[in-house]
DNA sequence: CACTTGTCTATACACATGTATATATGCGTG
DNA sequence: CACGCATATATACATGTGTATAGACAAGTG
């Protein structure tokens, strides 16, 4: 259709070009092929290129390889998720409070940007070197964040935590692992399952400071 | 190479076939070709045949599906898994003992069946809607199995728990999660990870008893 | 303006994939 | 033993894939 629009003004009509195009179109163009059924890892270097209207050899100029687009993809997704949670970090100060609403922000985020965190939550144990270990590298950077936030809060509240790096890292994993779950499930499911996460995540709050009183500090 | 025997014996050798196959063979046909790059959702119908050393076409005889041997993959991996953990709860009588006893029997299976775990761990929240309901339904046996033995146990101990269904459910996927996670990695870093899983455990059961102290029955 | 350079497209190739159709084979029953 | 049925294979086709090569266009420089 559009090569028929071309040849009504020039019969010889060559190429319809495109002046330029990001890695970024290319991002974007993949993140809308995702979906309950559709992974990043099976997506194809054509379809990718046809969902950006780009020439499929045009993806080279941009990525060397679809491992590098699934990389790229990560990144932005931690980016995506990592700004959310610092906002909800900024507008609490109690150690209950941060949690709370960064798990409150961490769900809404699972309701409007279902595409980023699929790629964080559901694919992360399989893939290219490359690829897992941008994963990982997003999960541990909110472990440590997570980390510093709960030490300093505890502190503060005279609640000392039993070996609080164990307590972000299962934090962390439990609530990306039921993130994961929760993603493409109906919204009120979701949201039960939210309330879920808060409870198990009491469980390690609470079950730190125990074992902090009856061991010593971790 | 096949062929070539065949072919001194007869020299038209039409078609070395196979005496019958089993829904089985094609089964550990797709279980070899899994691994840390290679996931069950990767994997083509020809790509599974070949390996079955049959025809692409003598696959339908046994499943409709890719899909339909994808579910019987997860299947079998439960049970797989499943005994395992049996065995290990029969071996131990107190609440603490049985978890550590689970979890070791869960890290030996990492150890020597990867490919089984592979499937359950890691691969669990992108696929068909079959899919997912199976993996899902493998999951949920786990926690209803794991929380009664754990109301069992905390009752004969006099520590009841708050939430037993949620210290079920947070148990286990936080030990899928971080078993999928470590299922690849040398052994001495999945030790590490396994005593972590621990230390997480005794966080969510320490908990639980504080809560329900502080507040009531679950 | 001409010309070079970077970026996109077109075409092509060799191969893999899922599946339809037709054919061969061997086992169990008569 | 012979025959039929279930189960395997062979061949084929349309389609999708990654990528190599060569050519077309736009933008920036002299």
């Amino acid at each position: 259709m559009a090569s028929l629009a071309l040849q009504t003004l020039n019969v010889s009509a060559p190429t319809a070009r495109k002046t330029t195009i990001d890695r970024e179109d290319i991002i974007v163009a993949a993140l809308s092929l995702l979906g309950p059924q559709r992974s990043v890892s099976s997506l194809s270097l054509r379809e990718v290129a046809r969902a950006a209207a780009i020439a499929p050899n045009s993806f080279y100029r941009h990525f060397r390889d679809m491992d590098e687009l699934a990389v790229a993809l990560i990144e932005r997704a931690g980016m995506s998720l990592r700004e959310i949670i610092r906002e909800a970090r900024l507008r609490a100060s109690t150690s209950t409070s941060i949690i709370r609403s960064s798990i409150e922000a961490f769900m809404e985020l699972l309701e409007d940007d279902k595409k980023h965190l699929q790629i964080l939550l559901a694919e992360g144990t399989v893939g290219s070197d490359a690829y897992k270990e941008a994963v990982e590298q997003v999960l541990t950077f909110f472990e440590q964040e997570l980390q510093e936030d709960l030490v300093r809060l505890s502190t503060e509240a005279n609640a000392p935590l039993h070996r609080p790096d164990l307590v972000a890292k299962a934090i962390t994993r439990m609530v990306f692992a039921m993130g994961g779950n929760a993603l493409y499930k109906p919204s009120e499911e979701r949201r039960e399952i939210g309330a879920q996460m808060m409870t198990m995540v009491r469980f390690l709050m609470e079950g730190s400071e125990t074992l902090y009183k009856l061991e010593g500090e971790g």
